[in-house]
DNA sequence: AATATACACGAACAGGTGTTCTGTGTCAAG
DNA sequence: CTTGACACAGAACACCTGTTCGTGTATATT
């Protein structure tokens, strides 16, 4: 049993009502009605819900428009909350959007992806990513903004923002980061297994692909879902 | 009494709910009743809006919860929305991203950029975007897909997509997209004003930029705000 | 043991809310 | 003119929903 809690009270019954409720939420666009959380968070009586519900208000967790049906919402997103009950990959996918945790900047040599299971409440920004841009399983998604101008022949440029998800090897055709470990160097690139040897093909058509004939030197290190740039600024 | 009805319907009425909507949405957290949309949309009768309602759901525009208290929810943001209303800039607590509607595929020769009046509900497909992403003024809007390698010097690949604004001119240091009246040719570039010509810069650092020294050469059509790019598939 | 407090249950109530039905008026096609 | 589709209003109804009250059960406090 860990007692790690974040602010004094909040027993698990708090905890499972935000969380029915940012679900329900997400699921159906609109707040759920006391019942439903009820149902949901297996209460059976209306009143202990609203007495919790009070609480959450006293809290700030929450805020209420009484005399209105389903007049809730939640006041923090509590996101911290649905990691902390374990929903860190399946949430369900009805959210309009994601905020993906700009985990850091990468550049030629700098390698500064995180680990798989960083800690997701560090970030202090993210990126807002709609989830019609993204896959189903938005699990092991994190940001990093690309720092310099070595992933040119990625078809990157300095800023854009290079949303990815953890993972250690790949299938044929899809876009890696990969570490190469003869010269220390950190690349985008389309990766191909062919035989015994790892073609990595650039992005832009006009550039060769190079060749890795020994596994030990690539080091995969995550796949590249999506590539953000926001223009505006003058670069030259 | 005008009866300016737009082509392909969205009464006043219709419109008048979907703001309605959006913005009890964005002020109260929860969609509103069948009463309060009545209320603010100065519609005596709960069942004319149940009545618009089930168009607007017929139109996929919102989706309806039967017999749910407020159980509705906007698909669309539609940038077109708000501007059609006129409400192109100060909208503060907007929902978190627009559909921009995807206007056509851009490619070398071809140019399709859609007038700037085009009408933002008969597109048929829209990419979201998140607010945090684009300015603030998200009035004239659109977006296209890139056909074709033919903006590779603009580091932008085929099937990216290309988010713009409506422009005839620009500021030095924004990106544009520009027609080149002699060979007919639609690029990306970032613009320049230098004395009595124009540079063309190629985003891509390695390649030389383009001059034009007859003003009347040079077509604007729009600056870019940002490219998105879906990695996945693969490319060779 | 008696009391206080927090937590929990279920029922009842008043008002909110979506639905449906009837009716009215307009307008264009037959 | 008649008809029918459409837009709209109002009222009635059944169900949903938040609130409140009475009661019960632990646990700690006195």
């Amino acid at each position: 049993m860990m007692m790690a809690r974040k602010k004094k009270g909040l027993s698990d019954r708090h905890l499972k009502i935000l969380e029915v409720m940012q679900k329900y939420q997400d699921e159906n666009g609109y707040p759920p009605s006391i019942r439903e959380i009820g149902r949901q968070a297996k209460i059976s009586s209306t009143s202990v819900v609203n007495y919790y519900l009070d609480q959450l208000e006293e809290a700030e967790y929450i805020q209420r428009d009484r005399k209105v049906s389903r007049g809730m919402r939640l006041l923090k997103t509590a996101a911290g909350d649905a990691y902390e009950l374990g929903d860190t990959s399946g949430n369900s996918g009805n959210e309009a959007f994601l905020t993906i945790p700009l985990a850091g900047r990468i550049g030629a040599g700098i390698m500064a992806l995180p680990a798989s299971d960083f800690n997701y409440f560090d970030v202090d920004s993210g990126v807002d990513v709609a989830r019609s841009l993204l896959p189903e399983d938005t699990s092991d998604i994190f940001a990093v903004e690309v720092d310099g101008e070595s992933m040119i022949d990625a078809m990157i440029n300095d800023g854009d923002i290079v949303v990815m998800r953890h993972a250690k090897d790949a299938r044929n055709g899809e876009m890696v980061a990969v570490r190469l470990a003869d010269d220390d160097t950190m690349t985008l690139k389309y990766f191909y297994k062919e035989g015994g040897r790892v073609r990595l093909q650039p992005a832009n058509p006009t550039m060769e692909p190079i060749y890795v004939d020994n596994p030990k030197n690539l080091e995969i290190q995550g796949k590249v879902l999506l590539v953000i740039r926001q223009v505006g600024a003058s670069p030259i």
